[in-house]
Order: C-alpha cells, then sequence, then structure tokens
DNA sequence: TAGCGGCGTTATCAAATGATAAAAAGAACC
DNA sequence: GGTTCTTTTTATCATTTGATAACGCCGCTA
C-alpha cells in the first residue's frame, strides 16, 4: 500500500505465474507423458487458469520446450564445474558424479527424455538438435580420449553413451517402480557418492586408484 | 469360394485378431504411452475396428495388461537359458547378456516400462507386482551371492538392479535417440555381443577372464 | 480522468477419446 | 433349415482435451 511496499515490478508477477507454470508442467509432464499431461491439471497444480498457459506460452507445445530448457539449464549448473578440469578423467568422472546427483534430485529430465525418446517425433528431434547434442557431442571426444589411454571399459562405441546414461540415471527415473518394489529408500550424500564411485569404476575400470 | 477354401477354424480367426490387437498395441503403446496411443490407432493398425478391443478385451486397460504379459512372456522365453546354469556367475552373465539381445530385439517392453515407472500409479504397481518383483528377487539373490564371492561392482545394493537395468535396455530404449545423434545403427550379432561382454566386465569386474 | 496495454477470468468451441448399444453377419450344432 | 452363440460392423454417447474469444480488472501515462 505505502509507495515503497513494492509491488513486484514492471511484470514480474507474470514472470512469476510463468515460472510457476513451468514448474507444475516440469511435474505433470515427467509423470505422465506429454499426451497424458493435461494443461488443465499444469494449470491447477500452478494455480494458476488453463487459458494462462496459452497466453504465457505459445501452445502445450512451447510450454513443454520451455520446460526441457529449464531442465537442461538446471543441468548445466550442476555440471558447470566439469568444465574446469583439465585431465579428461577428472572430468568423466565428475560428469559421472555430477550427472547421478543431478538425477537423484531433478528426475525430471530424465523421465521427460525417456517419454519422448521411445519413438520418433519432433520433440524428440528438438531435444536431440537443441540440447543433448553439444553434450554428446562433448562427452564422445572424452570418452575417445580416455579410450586411446585404455581407461575405459571396452564398450561398443556408438552404445557406449546412451549406456552411461542408462545407468547413471535411470534409477532415479524409475525411483517409483524401485521404491515399491524394495520400499521407501533413504538415500543420503554419503550413499549416493558411494554408488557413483561404483559406476566410475565401471566404465572406467583403467583407473588404478 | 470352394467348400475347402477353409476358413480359419473354430474360432482361431478371433484368436488371430486378438493377436494382432495385442501386436498392434504393443506398437502404439511402447511409442506414445498409455495416455498417448489412441484405442482407434490401435485397431487401424490391426486391421480391426475400434469396439472390437473392448469386445476382446475387457477395456484399454485390459489391453495394456495384456500386451505386458506376452512381452514378459517372451523375454522369459528369451532367458530360460539362465534357468540351466548351476554357477550363479554363469548365471548372471547369460542374463546381462540374453537382456541385452531380447532388448535390442523387442524393446518395446523397456519402453513400456519406462513410461509408466516414472510416477505412483496403479499400472506400475500392477507390472511391479505380477511381473518384475519375480524377476527381480531371484536375481538379487544372485547379485548378493557373488557380492560375498567378491566378484560384483561394489555399487548400492538397493539401486544396483535398476542400475544394471538401465545400463543394458537403454541404448535400444532411447535407439530413436541415439539414431537421431549418430545416424542409422548397423547392429549385428557380433557388435551387440561384444558390447556385453563390455557390460559383464563392468558389473563383474572381479572375474579374471 | 480518459485511454491504453498487460494480464486475469469466464465461457465456449471443435475435435478426439473410451466405451456402449444395437444391428448385421457368420459359425456351430441339432 | 432353423436356432443359438460368437464375432463383426455401424452408430452414437458423455467426457475430456487444447485452444480461442470476449470481457473485466488494474496500473500506467498523458
Amino acid at each position: 500500500m505505502s509507495p515503497d511496499d513494492v509491488q513486484p515490478v514492471d511484470g514480474s508477477h507474470a514472470l512469476d505465474v510463468r515460472q510457476q507454470l513451468i514448474a507444475a508442467a516440469t511435474v505433470e509432464f515427467s509423470r505422465h507423458g506429454f499426451a497424458g499431461a493435461s494443461t488443465r491439471a499444469i494449470a491447477v497444480r500452478a494455480g494458476a487458469h488453463q487459458p494462462q498457459i496459452n497466453y504465457h506460452f505459445a501452445s502445450k507445445e512451447a510450454l513443454w520446450r520451455a520446460v526441457i530448457d529449464d531442465l537442461f539449464l538446471q543441468c548445466s549448473a550442476f555440471l558447470e564445474a566439469e568444465e574446469t578440469y583439465e585431465d579428461p578423467v577428472d572430468e568423466l568422472r565428475e560428469w559421472i558424479v555430477g550427472l547421478m546427483l543431478f538425477s537423484a534430485e531433478h528426475p525430471e529430465l530424465g523421465r521427460m527424455i525417456m517419454h519422448e525418446a521411445a519413438s520418433y517425433n519432433d520433440r524428440m528431434n528438438w531435444l536431440v538438435d537443441n540440447h543433448a547434442r553439444p553434450f554428446v557431442e562433448r562427452r564422445d571426444r572424452v570418452w575417445a580420449l580416455l579410450k586411446e589411454r585404455g581407461v575405459t571399459q571396452d564398450l561398443d562405441d556408438q552404445l557406449a553413451e546412451s549406456t552411461l546414461l542408462g545407468a547413471i540415471t535411470i534409477p532415479f527415473v524409475l525411483m517409483p517402480h524401485v521404491e515399491r518394489m524394495y520400499g521407501p529408500l533413504e538415500l543420503n550424500d554419503e550413499r549416493l557418492r558411494h554408488h557413483a564411485e561404483g559406476l566410475v569404476r565401471a566404465f572406467l575400470p583403467g583407473l588404478a586408484d
């Protein structure tokens, strides 16, 4: 009410709705896939009205892309550290550990990719071309380097990438499945890092440590 | 036209429609998930009419369960060999190789599981209780045995199962993704087996050979 | 204070969806 | 050949879906 009891300035409330919609859509899309997530359910979860989706985004599909953009941004931030390593061994090791920790905290990205990458469709193509490719190409170079050095597990070159991806992320992507099987899991940082070390040994068996 | 131009005898035509519907539903469900697959698209692919789904199966959901039953049956047949091994090392090794070959040939099962296991829902519960649990419990026993023997990779006990599952199946589950990345893959039996050996070494590093 | 633009809110549309009813067509059995 | 049961085929229903239109509210600016 008072003049400097600042209302969010200059459209920031609209930005807030956008953020809420993205957050809600992240949950709905990752749980139910693109087709299974309804714009109404997303709106309810966001505390917004369904037409606001088409106002703030061009379409359901555009909202989906915004969610993916957001998740990859978070993922990049999480893996930022890997940028700084000089030794490719350290880089891959930290990538494995980092991606596993990210997947544990934000399994939604892996889930959304799984939903789309099961078929040849436009969203999958967009996903690969706009986000996955740069990620993968960089890692493929690192993998090739380490392969020459003889420290990598001997896997098929074109399957290695997705094999690592699966081994690292699937336990968290399938957490509902895992918990149905074993009961609620209590994963603390220590357990996660111990597991990650196992993954590193599995795929970089040439490391003497 | 001629009298002994035999029509399929004794209801076998109906059985044929059932099979066609299951085959078509396998494709549609694995590509688009439960919600994304429409009964009309399934019927068209099967060369049948949409209401025949509700005639031969109680509901879309019942058809989905029939598809899963069918796929797990095929998977069991594929892995039959593992039943015969005495040494648990051989059993796990052959399971890894067998599941990888099955996933390469029938990626649909993995894709359908991925669609469902991303959230807590009835189909996921049914899947775990009716199919996954017996599979997993058996393998967990083998894994525990081999762990005592000190030949397994040191992974978190409750994450090891899904980690293996991910490493083995994801390249084929995500084949559209992989091919978008690398171009069309030509995976022959030799390449697949070579890759599988790498997986065995990754998760059973204690084997001297 | 009048006008304007950004945004929230309500109402509504056309299309698609799973399911069912009812009629038509076969197949089997006497 | 007639009867009965099974299966196919057509027509249709009630919901749900993504999207748009229309209207109202609020803040800003002149």
